[in-house]
RNA sequence: CGGGGCGUAGCGCAGCCUGGUAGCGCGCACGGUUCGGGACCGUGAAGUCGGAGGUUCAAAUCCUCUCGCCCCGACCA
């Protein structure tokens, strides 16, 4: 590829609609434009890295025994009306075809997949199967953000497992952990193996592979004792209990108090030696949850707990149910299910007296009010491992793959069986992962970047090579960069050749900025000593080698 | 969906408060001088000031509505 003859749109400023690094990068690297919130267009050196990335997907999925397919965007309502799924999903689009017939856009592929499973698989014989596609998913985010790393649209690579059973599941699940381990290793990203919530998509398990980065929508707990790690929507962790002072029960004024922090001054005590009570109105009726006060309730835990749809109570149903406003609520005397964080069994604390301005202090969860004992509280670096006591430090991630054991749930609703070794009908057990090209390439650039720009790993760089021309008027220098291209094109090292008319510094800088692993300088080394100079972008070890050692010094250069 | 911010030339921004018909830097085109880390001089092209309505002799500027984009939160199959 050459420069001059390529759609390369390089931008000097930061643009301002960007803020997470990859972003920003993406867009003056000229990867990527937006056309409207959440959806991109891929230019051509864009186009290269997620070519890269989908070839080490087909191979490691390949490798396992995974079948290509490619199955529509379009999908009719009838499957996903059968499944369940067609009504209370807002991300679903949904359009009518010029019949009235609803359809939707495909967000995921579970209904397609069953709806073929149950016309094509009959006998066990036919068992097991690994089907996958990369293709466009469509998702309308309430807000997409960050770049590529939550868009509307977006490519991903899905795909499903059919088994007879649960252990040749566990058997597929775990082909697909060890074949996505390798991707990643390959993209040469750093990434965590960690438990996640099932969520809505239910089923009997789920991990999620996450990189590190600080544009991450996620937290993972981790566990450098027994690498115990889990996203913290589920990751548990004991917190270090404060020292309870000996205090009996009474009731103290706290006016004007409102929040934590202000109820915790005012009495001259640690905000852990009081609890926060959280009122939500569930179908059921009223729920007051109680976490610690220097904690913080995740909601996905308090859903496992309740069960049922629950939102946040407003201040004048609190006023009606407890008889106080949000600063002075609490469980003793409440007429309402309590639901406690298991940090707080056993101590004792300072709650809301239900009576504005007041607090209670010296109450004892369990004995002062009734509670059922539940996860609630977000762990937080520093906890104790609930597997072996050791810190548990917390890091943000970008979640790059997942995968699910799902069962039977789609099976059934679409009617996919097959019969076993007896003659019995069976539902077929499925699994269904996912990893999102965009989200890798964000990722890997959000790792590896330095202040000049991308520094990409040489598995999913556009080029291997990025040769730089000097001066494009010396024909000495021309020549023998035309020449290098060739040979590096013929060697299977794929090179970008900078033959614009521009000054050096340009285009060293928008070298670095492109970030390919190896740069190939044609100057006044050559002119002078018939050397040219290989430069590693990310270690910027530079070495001048004579034109026949130029390949030699690329592949070198490339591995360091 | 709740909260906040921003829409002026391809990009980054000023002008708006205090109305008088648009400017700077980069980029782009042409000419010249330069040429190893984003050169310099000169000339030039390029803008329905997001859109609609209103106030006014006059609106980028004031008012109303509306669309879009970004950020925080909720959500994220």
């Amino acid at each position: 590829m050459r420069f001059t003859r390529s759609l390369i749109p390089t931008l000097r400023e930061e643009p301002a609609e960007a803020e997470a690094l990859s972003h920003t990068l993406m867009l003056r690297a000229g990867l990527v434009r937006q056309l409207a919130a959440g959806i991109f267009v891929w230019l051509p050196l864009g186009q290269r890295v997620l070519d890269k990335i989908n070839a080490i997907l087909r191979q490691e999925m390949n490798a396992i025994g995974g079948q290509e397919i490619t199955m529509p965007v379009v999908h009719p309502a009838e499957i996903w009306q059968k499944s369940g799924r067609w009504d209370g999903i807002p991300e679903m689009f949904k359009l009518q075809d010029r019949h009235g017939r609803d359809l939707c856009l495909g967000m995921t592929h579970e209904e397609v997949v069953a709806w073929l499973a149950a016309r094509e698989i009959r006998s066990y014989r036919d068992l097991p199967q690994i089907w996958y596609q990369i293709q466009t998913k469509e998702r309308d985010e309430a807000r997409p953000r960050s770049g590529v790393l939550r868009t509307r649209e977006f490519l991903m690579k899905d795909s499903y497992t059919l088994d007879p059973d649960l252990a040749s599941l566990d058997r597929s699940y775990a082909a697909h952990e060890q074949a996505y381990r390798r991707i990643f290793q390959r993209c040469g990203l750093r990434f965590h193996v960690v438990q996640s919530d099932v969520g809505m998509m239910g089923g009997l398990g789920s991990h999620e592979f996450m990189a590190p980065s600080a544009a991450g929508e996620d937290e993972i707990a981790l566990c450098g004792g027994c690498g115990y790690a889990a996203n913290v929507e589920l990751a548990r962790g004991v917190p270090v209990p404060p020292d309870f002072p000996r205090w009996t029960r009474e009731e103290v004024p706290t006016p004007g108090a409102r929040t934590i922090a202000e109820v915790a001054a005012h009495l001259g005590l640690d905000t852990r030696l009081t609890i926060k009570s959280l009122l939500y109105i569930a179908r059921s009726g009223p729920v007051l949850a109680l976490v610690r006060g220097d904690h913080h309730l995740h909601e996905r835990k308090l859903a496992r707990a309740l069960r049922e749809e629950f939102r946040p109570a407003h201040p004048d149903e609190m006023a009606a149910i407890l008889g106080a406003p949000a600063g002075s609520v609490g469980p003793v005397g409440a007429r309402v299910t309590v639901l406690a964080d298991e940090a707080l069994r056993g101590g004792s604390y300072v709650v809301g007296a239900n009576r504005e301005g007041f607090h209670l202090r010296g109450v004892t969860p369990g004995r002062d009010f009734e509670a059922r004992f539940v996860d609630l509280h977000t762990v937080q670096a520093g906890e104790a491992c609930v597997q072996c006591g050791k810190p548990l430090a917390v890091e943000r991630v970008i979640e790059i793959g997942n995968i699910f054991k799902l069962g039977t749930k789609y099976s059934e609703a679409l009617g996919a069986t097959y019969l076993d070794e007896r003659g019995q009908q069976q539902p077929i057990v499925m699994g269904s992962y996912g990893i999102g090209p965009a989200r890798i390439a964000a990722a890997a650039i959000e790792q590896g970047a330095d202040a000049d720009g991308i520094v990409w790993p040489a598995a999913i760089a556009p080029f291997l090579a990025h040769i730089v021309v000097v001066n494009t008027r010396d024909a000495a220098q021309m020549e023998a960069a035309e020449g290098l291209y060739a040979e590096c094109w013929q060697q299977g090292v794929e090179a970008l050749l900078d033959d614009r008319d521009e000054r050096p510094g340009v285009k060293f800088k928008d070298a670095d900025l492109l970030g390919m692993p190896v740069r190939i300088t044609v100057g006044n080394a050559f002119v002078r000593e018939g050397l040219i100079e290989v430069r590693s972008r990310r270690t910027r070890a530079e070495r001048r080698v004579p034109r026949p050692a130029v390949l030699a010094a690329v592949r070198d250069l490339a591995i360091a």
